[in-house]
DNA sequence: GTGGTCTAGACCACA
DNA sequence: GTGGTCTAGACCACA
């Protein structure tokens, strides 16, 4: 379900952060569930406890997971960071937007190079997200 | 040709700054013309030269004009600038719509967001434009 | 008894949570007495059982409460449950107070703006208290 | 400068970020000065650099630091910090005091253990700060 | 068993 | 030189 793209320049640690968060979004992992041991994933993927620790720890701070020591970790509640995600985002695109018409970049550009770049990460993350 | 408004919530030396780059980047203030003395642009604006001075400071540190002891100020060659703001731009918006995709945003919804965070800029700022 | 404040901008049931608990905090109601059935107090207060449902639903998951079907709902015995929420209190008053040494505010300052905070509540919150 | 309390049970990466970010906030560490190098700094306390890493980052996602790759790490301009901390404080004490309120405390109580937990703290570390 | 911290050392990219 | 990541293993508190 998780794996570890070796061509991937970014550390594995943030690669773990992006794969679970994308798996809590879509839904495929529900809230509350039980996320792996960090030895057990650790042993799985072949790397060493502490880089999951370190992902796990980036999961809960970013609200995603929480964790109960001598329990284990688990799937958090992540409707309302996505409301909020999403509504950052928004401000993020009109922020852009803005800057975008002030360096003359017209409104067909801006929209069309919006498209194309969303499509590239589909095809990006397509492939990993269906093994 | 450079208004305030008094409705902006933003300093003014902010507004003079966006103002004027923006007359740049469209070329409406051609590279090596003399930009307005401080004193001249505080007159006809009604406000301190210690406002104008600092606008014209950032827009020095920015590289949208550049500075002559004695003789005045004057506008840069902008092309190089606007290169590099373009592209920057594209990089955000490709790791904007990463997030997007992430946060289970539709490539539909992201574009048509793209495209009215646009308008509301063109139409916001299409007024000073025109003068 | 209850009331529901129209301007107040949080969720009735909420409301409704904060006063209930509250007269029992403060003894006006007492151990083992009756709860206003659903219906009546939705009646009373002309709004939806549900409602009125949510917030005893609460009251009971916090502990205030208890019901017995077919019988109605019960004020718990809070003593156990004060004496959990004010040593609670106390330890993030003491976690509070180092971050606000942290960040310099002076012991004055400080004990002043736990004092005007206090009355705050106070005055917002005498009002309903009294009926 | 720099101790690690061998008797605080708290891991020693989150002294080290409670350590710095006070000497920051005092001002006896200025803006822009360059931090002691992960290296050095782990090879003065006697712990290996993974820990001082672990501060370092941690101080740098808080926004106490700035880090450069392959120049150092340096003291980030902690005055907006200070100011949202500040607020933020206020905000939570405000929350605070509502549920002592609600939970019976009086508002001398409450007042007097703002004044002592705010003591504790100041001879908890006054101490250290000495050193 | 679980998560969390730390050690001692390696290697990388960047300047 | 600098910060940043990772390994392989130890030990702790908690359940």
């Amino acid at each position: 379900m998780i794996f570890i793209d070796v061509r991937d320049r970014r550390p594995i640690y943030e690669q773990l952060v992006e794969r679970f968060s994308d798996l809590m979004i879509r839904d495929v992992l529900k809230t509350d569930s039980p996320m792996p041991s960090v030895r057990t994933l650790a042993a799985e993927l072949s790397i060493t406890p502490n880089t999951v620790q370190r992902a796990y720890a980036e999961l809960e701070r970013q609200g995603y997971i929480y964790s109960i020591k001598g329990k284990g970790s688990f799937v958090a509640d992540t409707k309302p960071l996505l409301k909020k995600s999403r509504s950052r985002i928004m401000s993020e695109l009109s922020e852009l937007s803005g800057r975008a018409y002030r360096s003359g970049i017209s409104e067909e550009e801006f929209v069309n190079a919006a498209g194309s770049c969303y499509r590239a990460h589909t095809a990006a993350e397509g492939g990993t997200r269906n093994d």
